[in-house]
DNA sequence: CGACCATTTGATATGGATCAAGCGATGTGG
DNA sequence: CCACATCGCTTGATCCATATCAAATGGTCG
């Protein structure tokens, strides 16, 4: 079970951040040019925070794709979410964070810090706003993610090849960021199930397979009946 | 598959709050003396409001217990949560309702319009960090229950029991609100396999069960390690 | 008392996990 | 530039936890 293993390179970031070769500058963390903030680049399966560390930053992606996780003690890994450029994560309710986030390619992310975030939500009710539709947001997605899965292989799957295509901007098909590992930690399945059921939609002419990471939806309709 | 069905008597609250009986009082939505609302009660297995029907209302029970559901095309039901007194529910990203509300117990609510919770954030920021923080606590045990279905059917019986537990003031045993059915869609198992499972953790005398809606923990830390 | 509904218990079926092997792409060292 | 190791993915065979089907039990209310 532990054969799951990633020589991840832990990144202290929380406490190095503008310390450790940061770039600080002036951004924004959600839409409107107020919230200052830090970048920094993480390579691909590199720690962004770990499960427990202290909750002090806010995250969002520029470019690159980020997940979070969750390892249980007998080493089954839940996937929480995979964030795309434009994505906020690391909201949390409590003081440390209850997942943890990797970037899942070469990434570059925005930081700023939860004081400022709460500071400039005081002062600005536009800010506070739009923590508040960002999180909410974070509820709608967890609370899709619960309904996938209590479904079947073949409806997990096909739900989550609709929400990524509906994700990326790629029109043709989809350019897969993440393993097969990943998307079977994501939907609650095995990476043999996840592979199987690839292969029976294409077997059904609803996606075609040029390559692993590559998947073409040549019947969106047919997969979305699969959605219960 | 549609043998689950209840005579669930609608009621129309969204519209009709306060011209229908409602006893429209001035109350507190999230602890400070400041949001006016109006109570309503509802009998068991009542409707408090649809999926899909607008979400005009933020809701806290005042007594009795709560449920929000979903149900897929096929009959499949999954809860989302359950609520308890003084907890908040109802709140949305977007303008409808993704779950639906019923009472599983007669249960009385406090209902304040949205647009009114919304004023008042913008007016008063300690409103709207109380706001974000009730939708960032929602997340985190939406969180919490997506773990939940990962696991074996005796972790997830066993973590429910000591949610339950912990959220219930009663201090010798759990007297529980919902029914079997309620258990199994929360956890996304079946009933008999919720029956089973309590029956053998009251073998292995982690529980007993006097009463089938009375559950007294008897090993707790027999419990936690069930709970990877 | 009798009907009904919730719960438990029993017998069997099955979808997905597990164990195991093969395959193709990518990269590395000779 | 090729041989070979490695890694991610697919495919195959078998197993098992939970679902499903079915019946018995028990509690509640008229």
């Amino acid at each position: 079970m532990l054969t799951r293993t990633a020589s991840y390179t832990r990144l202290a970031i929380a406490h190095t951040a503008f310390t450790n070769g940061a770039v600080p500058i002036v951004n924004t963390l959600f839409g409107t040019p107020t919230l200052p903030g830090a970048t920094m680049h993480f390579e691909r399966n590199n720690e962004i925070y770990g499960e427990g560390e202290p909750a002090d930053y806010v995250y969002k992606v520029l470019s690159g794709t980020v997940r979070t996780s969750k390892v249980l003690n007998d080493g089954r890994r839940q996937i929480g979410s995979f964030y795309l450029p434009g994505d906020t994560f690391g909201l949390e309710a409590g003081d440390e964070h209850t997942f943890c986030a990797e970037a899942m390619t070469d990434a570059s992310v925005l930081l700023v810090k939860r004081s400022t975030v709460a500071a400039e939500a005081q002062r600005d009710s536009h800010v506070a706003r739009e923590l508040w539709a960002v999180t909410a947001r974070e509820l709608a997605r967890a609370q899709d993610h619960l309904m996938l899965l209590i479904k079947s292989a073949q409806e997990r799957v096909a739900a989550f090849l609709l929400e990524m295509a509906e994700r990326v901007p790629d029109q043709a098909g989809i350019e897969l960021p993440m393993s097969r590992q990943d998307i079977a930690d994501y939907l609650g399945l095995t990476i043999e199930t996840v592979s199987r059921t690839l292969t029976q939609l294409e077997s059904k002419a609803a996606i075609e397979l040029p390559r692993s990471r590559y998947i073409v939806l040549r019947n969106r309709s047919a997969l979305a009946r699969l959605n219960a």
